[in-house]
Order: C-alpha cells, then structure tokens, then sequence
DNA sequence: TTTATATATAAGTAAATGCTTATATCCTTA
DNA sequence: TAAGGATATAAGCATTTACTTATATATAAA
C-alpha cells in the first residue's frame, strides 16, 4: 500500500540526519540500552535521547524498560517498517561499531 | 555498491521535503520546465528555482535549456538514481497533475 | 532511606532551512 | 535595439533544527 507524499516525506526527513540514520541502522542489528549508543556517538546523552525520542515519535523505533535502562529497537509493527528496511538495505554494516564495544566491555546485558 | 552513512543521509534530506519528494516524483514521469512547475506548486517561482538547484547540486536531476524555457528531468546517470527510484515506488502517481495541466493548456510544449 | 546510575525533560542558542520580495540575466521577437 | 517572458540570484526574515548545560525522574543497591 501506498503512503502519502506528506508520509514519506516525514520518514525521509527523518532518516536525512546522519546520527539518526546510523542509530536506526545499528538497532537493525539489535536492540541497544540508551548508554549504549551514548559510546557510538560523539555526542551527549541528552542529544542522544532527544532523537530517539523523535524516531520513537513516529513509531519508527519502539522502547522497552529492562531494570534502569531501556532498550530501543526498530518496530516491526511500524507502518512504514518495510520500506524503510529496503532504505536500510542500501547502507554499510554498523556491526562492526557493536563488535567494538563488547571489547572494550562496554555491551550492556540485563537479562 | 553500498554508499556511505553521509551520502544517503544528504539524499534523504533533500527528498525529506514534500516539495521537493513531490517535484522530484513528478520529474520521474517527464521532464519539466520551471514553469509548468510552478503552476503545480502553491509557491513562488524563486521558491521552485532554490528546490531545483539544491537537487540539482547533489546531480539528482539535471536542466537542458529549449528556447528561453529551461527544463529539468531526473539524472539517470546520478550514482543513487537506483535507489532514488526504490523511493519513489513508494509514493502514489503525480500524473493526474501533469494531466490537468494540460486540460488547463498550461503545457509548455517546445519542440 | 540515602546514594548512585540511567534516562528524560527543560531551557537556551547558533546555525540551517524555506520561504518572501526585489532585481539581474538570458533568450526571443518585434 | 528595445521590450517582454522565463529563470536565476540576492537579501532579508521567521521558523525549525540539533546541539548544549542544568535539572528532574526512575530504578537499583547499599
């Protein structure tokens, strides 16, 4: 189904800010804890939050409290969720950014 | 071959507008002449020239000048043209607007 | 119940953005 | 060569954006 010009629009802007675009390309290899992306970026916490705050606005990402962090991930149920998969598609492997941080020790795990 | 975070970013910045998102779909079914889009447009012709020239910049579309008539069309050659065209399945058809200009007899024919 | 850690929100700010109006440039035609 | 239409550029302005620092809130642990 088709999304409107105003839809797209809004998801494209979204996606055109470069920390916003590698954040949603790194939770499309897994589930991060906020102080997690705060050590991907050069960048402070609260900047951090605020976009995810705005990725999470649309629907885009989704939170889930685990103990005192919370973890955000891509949302499956997103409208959008397989068109911006095929945007996704276009971009270099971020893994390599989460290899890095399990070793230097910096991976989160509360399960 | 895959483009780097930033590249992609800039694209999807520059198509994060509905105007531009919209010119540019527009643009995928024929070439333009400034004219005929500002009639399609609810803005000023300076306004329409500044979206043009910022897409053109990037190389996304390119301008061949007819006569005093200056048209622009989609690049086929523009490295992300592939992916450009991956987007723009997405949105519904503009060519009932390029139909009613015609009815209007706003269509600049110059060849 | 105090303290520490994780995260969110508030407030402020510099820079970018998308328009406007005014004017310049380019081409065609009388 | 003068006039008119199409387009581009310049300058100005209001709004948005992406950050910052300071502070509030929530959870965990001592």
């Amino acid at each position: 189904m088709k999304s409107t010009i105003e839809e797209v629009a809004l998801v494209l802007k979204l996606l055109g800010d470069k920390t916003r675009l590698k954040m949603v390309k790194i939770l499309e290899s897994r589930e991060c804890c906020v102080c997690e992306l705060v050590h991907l970026f050069d960048m402070s916490q609260p900047a951090i939050s605020q976009h995810l705050r705005k990725l999470r606005d649309v629907g885009l990402i989704i939170e889930s409290r685990k103990g005192q962090w919370v973890y955000y991930g891509l949302n499956k149920q997103y409208e959008n969720f397989p068109f911006v998969c095929t945007l996704l598609n276009q971009l270099p492997s971020q893994e390599g950014l989460l290899e890095s941080l399990e070793k230097q020790g910096l991976r989160v795990m509360c399960d």
